[in-house]
This record gives C-alpha cells, sequence and structure tokens, in this order.
DNA sequence: CGTAGGTTTGACTGATCTCAAGTTTGGTGG
DNA sequence: CCACCAAACTTGAGATCAGTCAAACCTACG
C-alpha cells in the first residue's frame, strides 16, 4: 500500500480538527510506516506491554478494553477509520489496556521516534494530533457519564447516537443507515450492561420506534427524538475547528 | 504571590513526568500568570463556556462534572494539587464539562496564547504536558472500566485507591491517612451511585476492616488485601518516568 | 445440511435505588 | 461553655432495575 493510501483516512481526520497545510500533510506521507492487518478479534495491543508505536486505523473497527479480576470486560472506546488507536503511545511506553480489532483491519503503524520528531518540526501537526487525544479525553468523559447516570435504555441509545455522529462525520453512512458490526455483546461491554439486557433495550428502542436494525446495520428514524431520549448533544466531539 | 510559589506543585508534578531542565522550569515560571480563589463549591468553568485559559491547582481539591438530562451529576475526575484542571482548553476552546472546586481553592491562571508558545518552543515542555494529558485520559479510562464493571464496594474502595496513590506520589499523606474531604455524596457522584448505597459500602469496607474513617479522613489499613479487593494496579496512573 | 455464533425469550434472583425518619457532626453566636 | 442550626451521615423497609440461568431460535457459512 502507498503512502497517499495509509494516511488518507488519517489526514483527513486530522484536517476536519485543525487547519493543515499542504506541506504538513505531505510531511505526514512521508513518515516511514509499514501496514498491519488484523482478522476480527485480533490483538493490537496487550496491556502491560512495552509499545514504540502509535497505529492509526485505515480500514475497519476496532476498540480498547480493559479486563477487570472477576474477567469482566470493559470497552473503553471505539475507533473507526482515520481514528489513531493507541496515539497515547507516542509518550507512554506501556499500555495500560488491550486494543482490539472488532472487524477485520488494516492499520497504519509509525514508530514513535520519527513522530515525535515530526510534531517537534511541526507545530501544525503537534496541535492535531494534541488536539486528536483531548477529543479522545472528552469521549471518555462523556462515557463515564453515560455509564454512571444514565440508565440502559438510554445508554444504548446514547453509545449508538455516538458512533453515527462520528462515522456521518468521517463520511461513513451510507444512506440506508449505519453498517457497524457490533455484536450484542460489544455494546454491552461497552456500556457496561450485560448481553441479555442489551437484547431487551433494543426490543425497547425499536418498539419506540427509535431505531431500526436490520442484518448490523442500525437506523436512526428521528434523530431529533433520540437524541432526545439519550441526551445525546455532539458538543463533546468537538467537530467543528 | 509569587511565580516561584504559584508554580511549584505543577512543576512538581511535571518533573515527576519527565526530565526538565532547569531552562524548562525557569520558563514556565517565567509565563505571565494570574492567581485565582474560591470557595467550596464555586464554578471554575462552566460546560459549553468559551474558555481561554489552562488553569493549575496551586491549592485545594477540585473536579470536573457532567450534568445528565435528569439532573443527576457525574464527576469524571478528581484533581490535587499539581494537577491542571482544565489543560484541555490549550487546544479546545469551548468547556465540554464543569470544573468546580471541592474545598478552598488557589489556582493558577495561564492564558493559552503564551503557552502554546512556551510548548512550540520548549519540546520538554511539550512532551511534559502532553504526557500529563496522556496520564489524565488513561485515568478516564479506568473510571469507565470501575464504574461498568465493578460491585458497588470495590468501586468506592478503588476510588479511595486511586486518590490515595495520588496523593501519595504528589507528597500530600499525613502519616495518619489521607486527609480529603470527600463528601459521601461527592463519593456517589464519581462512582455512579446514590449517598445511601455509599454509606452502606463504606460501612461495608469499615466492617471488613478495609478502611478506617475519621472526620473527614480516610486510611487503608492493608494497602495490599484493599488493592486485591478493589481490582487497583498503579499501572494506569503512569507514576515513573 | 450441520454447525457455531449470535439473538431472543421467560422466570427468577439480587444489587442498587428510593423514600423517609432519625442521628451525628461541626460551626456559630450568645 | 452552651444552645442551636445546617449539613452530612446513618438506618430501615420496600420498590425496581438490571443480572443470571437456561432453553430455544435464527442466520451465515462451509
Amino acid at each position: 500500500m502507498i503512502a497517499t493510501e495509509a494516511f488518507a483516512p488519517l489526514i483527513r481526520k486530522l484536517r476536519r480538527l485543525t487547519d493543515l497545510a499542504e506541506a504538513d500533510c505531505h510531511a505526514i506521507r512521508s513518515l516511514p510506516f509499514s501496514i498491519m492487518s488484523y482478522a476480527p478479534r485480533g490483538y493490537i495491543v496487550r496491556e502491560d506491554e512495552a509499545v514504540g508505536y502509535c497505529r492509526g486505523l485505515v480500514d475497519g473497527f476496532a476498540c480498547r478494553h480493559k479486563v477487570v479480576a472477576d474477567g469482566g470486560r470493559q470497552i473503553v472506546a471505539i475507533h473507526i477509520p482515520g481514528d489513531f488507536v493507541d496515539l497515547q503511545h507516542l509518550y507512554l511506553n506501556t499500555a495500560d489496556h488491550n486494543v482490539v480489532s472488532l472487524t477485520p483491519t488494516t492499520l497504519v503503524c509509525i514508530a514513535v521516534a520519527p513522530l515525535r520528531e515530526l510534531v517537534r518540526q511541526r507545530p501544525n501537526i503537534a496541535r492535531a494530533l494534541w488536539r486528536d487525544t483531548l477529543i479522545d479525553a472528552s469521549i471518555s468523559r462523556e462515557w463515564i457519564a453515560n455509564i454512571g447516570r444514565r440508565s440502559a435504555c438510554e445508554r444504548v441509545a446514547h453509545l449508538l447516537c455516538e458512533l453515527i455522529a462520528r462515522c456521518e462525520a468521517a463520511g461513513l453512512v451510507s444512506p440506508d443507515g449505519l453498517k457497524f458490526p457490533l455484536t450484542q455483546q460489544e455494546i454491552a461491554d461497552a456500556t457496561g450492561l450485560t448481553p441479555v439486557y442489551v437484547n431487551r433495550m433494543l426490543r425497547c428502542l425499536r418498539d419506540a420506534d427509535l431505531i431500526v436494525q436490520r442484518h448490523g446495520s442500525f437506523r436512526i428514524l428521528d434523530w431529533q427524538r433520540v437524541r432526545d431520549f439519550a441526551g445525546f448533544n455532539t458538543r463533546y466531539l468537538h467537530q467543528g475547528v
């Protein structure tokens, strides 16, 4: 895969976050990189591992998760093409959580050293990447509020709202809804619920005519109503510049 | 208040996170700043507000919180002296959550423009601050796992472990335990529980001889046992360099 | 056509919340 | 030093939300 292709989704996202000159984009494309592919449920990073790369998602979906003492799994973030899955390794050298592919994925892998050098040379890129990590953190905070303070049904609806809003911003939503292959188990792991209960909550959202599901794709029927129901507001995604 | 004093806690923390030359510290101390004081429960930042400063906590405790539709409040982070309470405003211009003092607090307030300039001039400072934001994000992820996947009692214990570990690293723990004036209401808001249930969980921790409470100070009797019980591991705090 | 993984449903259990009433604590003014 | 007050803490009883277990049912795919 050539650099233009490999970096395209990342650059597209960064340009949405800040002004990036063509020279900056060129500098990114000139980074040494490698391409990695994973089958679904492949471990991209394991907790406690020393990591000397940062990886960006070119294609497919991935998530970060933590495993607690009793074996329960909590997904702490979900990533779509254009997201970095572990930009934190730019300045943290051991992983504090796992990163796993949800679907077949392709990633660009950049070594930390040249990325640090790039960031030093080009303040605009530093700002773009830093901003990206800050938005990631903002999303984490919203997840804390979602899991801590909303009812099961609202939680599920909020997660779907967020994923659809992010996919839309990234230009990934087809007219017939979001093709997002999340199992109910994964929704449960992301919302702090059990799969059985997620199933009931999805039915409840369907019964209320808030969403439509068909073979792995969700569609929101009336944004305004779903947003109100879930208490969703795009503010925390900081999508504008 | 003079610069040396105002910046001391922040610099102490940053030096724990990375190597910082004396020249770097001096550059920080040369930043234009102002000092702000708040009574307990004073709003330092309000959600949706445009913010052109970053503030660091010199003295006292503060938290960040979000309010959900039904009026419920979720604390998404707790800050101790030496922490920045809103470093995200370096590159995000509107607040996505509130910041509130828990006790009487003193903050250093630095305008974004000179801070960006400093970060551009001094890569070591950029690294230190960036690392700080990354650790903040790591803590948020652990909170997601804590609230999403641990039982009420473990959650409370985990929160106490984290606060004690962080205060210890910052040199704030006196021999007779942590003087940390959190009300049960605040513990509830931070763990996604209700105050009544937090009360019962604290009793349960006391009955199990895991903690001792007296007038607003907590003490952990047997670290090993409490850590095991709460599933607490300092890894996510990235306290080493 | 068989299999595996994912989904759906029902009945039951248990953790956490709610409401409501005390009780303790710390601070303040007389 | 005491009386008082507000805020925080404590406890009990009952309600509810979400979890557990177990079985049946799809659906995609080899």
